[in-house]
DNA sequence: TTTTGAAAAAATAACAATTATAAATTTAAT
DNA sequence: ATTAAATTTATAATTGTTATTTTTTCAAAA
């Protein structure tokens, strides 16, 4: 599933003019395999097999992708990680070591679709967080 | 109103045995005036009439008040904006000028509410941003 | 294929927000 | 009024990100 991620990827990047480069799917591939990743954490999964990426790079790809829509930023106190799944659903965010989790229950989601709904304003994209503490060890 | 916000900033600072001080309450002065205030925002209007204010003891003061679970950043692009508010609400942000709004709305609150119990981890605080356009002009 | 022009990557450098550190000042208890 | 600890300030350092310029690469056309 991580290959159609992929292909779909290189097609909307063909389709919409833009470039296919190796870095570019080194990044989405980062994305998919990595949980939620930060762009620091991007750079070294990608420099375990390819040679050298610049910072600049990564920040660009990543621009592009959220400019496509298909990527959301988490902010997490200091750190921005990024979510491949733009699709409605809630994290679960430690206060304690800062994870990220994602929320998979159906129930909640379709509530929070009904809450998109709800909205007073136009809203085309709804971000819920629960803050807590994941108790690691 | 703001009044008993001030009150009780002072009474529980003395509480906690930290010292009450006049920038400490400015900052807080400053949040429940202005809007969603960033960190520039606040210096900006406490040097309006107190001489001038460091940087550090704003950040400070804002840590404080976090900790003491009085008050929540609320990340918008590159900006931290600060809510005096922790009690459950939705924010309404817009990407175009990223104003931060609060979204004043029962219903809305009562789901969030619903949704904080339904959460499968323990989660003392929720948080719920919907994003899209408030077109200004 | 080879050529070619535009787009993208890399290598800096620059920036801004925040954090850390050390010295001076202020609070509040005695 | 004195005093010790807490706080503020001034300053430097750090970090994540953005901007700029040069070099390289992609992919379309010859």
């Amino acid at each position: 599933m991580q290959e159609d991620k992929l292909k779909k990827f290189r097609e909307k990047l063909t389709e919409e003019g833009f470039k296919v480069t190796p870095q570019r799917i080194e990044v989405v591939n980062a994305l998919v395999k990595l949980d939620h990743p930060t762009a620091k954490e991007i750079k070294q999964h990608i420099e375990d097999r390819y040679p050298m990426i610049s910072p600049s790079t990564i920040y660009g790809t990543l621009d592009l992708l959220e400019n496509m829509g298909e990527l959301i930023p988490i902010q997490e106190g200091s750190e921005t990680k990024y979510d491949l799944s733009p699709e409605v659903h809630p994290h679960f965010i430690c206060e304690e070591d800062g994870e990220v989790r994602d929320i998979d229950d159906p129930e909640i989601e379709s509530k929070l679709r009904e809450l998109l709904k709800d909205c007073p304003f136009e809203a085309d994209r709804i971000e819920l967080n629960f803050y807590g503490k994941c108790n690691v060890e």
